[in-house]
DNA sequence: CCCTGATTCGC
DNA sequence: GCGAATCAGG
């Protein structure tokens, strides 16, 4: 496998997002937890909680044996990175065109902290494909929308769940009162937050969401 | 043992 | 640039 430019977004997003490098090695697929590592360092993005810091670590590939690499003190962990949040994945909520009508089982759901839905194991959505940073721009007011929650519309009490992209001429945002405490209302938090599940558990084969990645 | 990220270094 | 090997720490 070789780092396309898809594959190192990728990389960037779920490392930000606190992501494990093996789970986000997981989630590529076809590269190793090291090779996460590496491109990650590669890339500077820098510092994360480690178990390793204080003590001076790491002879290389090859067995040398003395050679304590130097580096007395590295210092100022700066990046006070905020603590790896749920991931508000906005999702893109795209018009799902090839909607895959999985398995209609009943349903049951748990309550989460904020009082949101969670999704039940079954439910789960492949990919959190948070919606790639599309640029803002201004909402351009438009007669088909005149009565939804366009981008000035948005406040702190109203669910931010945008519907279409940013550019298109029906862009809007859900607009419905929020689950306290949170940006989204009831039904797009139960989508947007999910309980991490152990990674063995987790679906692999990520059907690419509606379209893929963004082609530049 | 498992896991983590960091580092080195041959390729 | 890449990533296996290796490290040290939880």
């Amino acid at each position: 496998m070789s780092w396309t430019e898809e594959r190192i977004d990728q990389l960037k997003r779920l490392w930000g997002q606190g992501m494990t490098a093996s789970q986000i090695a997981d989630e590529l697929g076809g590269v190793s937890r090291n090779a996460v590592i590496g491109k990650a360092h590669r890339l500077g993005l820098e510092a994360r909680p480690s178990p390793v810091k204080g003590g001076e670590a790491a002879s290389g590939g090859s067995p040398a044996p003395a050679s304590p690499a130097p580096a007395p003190e590295r210092v100022a962990a700066p990046a006070p990175r905020p603590a790896p949040a749920p991931a508000p994945a906005a999702q893109p909520p795209a018009p799902a065109p090839a909607a895959a009508p999985p398995t209609p089982q009943p349903i049951v759901r748990s309550i989460g902290p904020g009082g949101f839905q969670r999704q039940a194991p079954g439910e789960q959505s492949a990919p959190i494909t948070p919606a790639p940073p599309r640029r803002l721009v201004p909402a351009k007011p438009s007669a088909d929308i005149a009565d939804k929650t366009s981008l000035l519309d948005l406040n702190d009490r109203v669910c931010k769940w945008p519907l279409g992209h940013p550019g298109e001429p029906d862009f809007h945002f859900c607009g419905e009162p929020i689950n306290p405490g949170f940006p989204y209302c009831l039904s797009h938090c139960s989508v947007a937050y999910q309980a991490q599940l152990p990674r063995r558990d987790r679906r692999p084969p990520p059907p690419l969401p509606f379209g893929g990645p963004r082609v530049r």
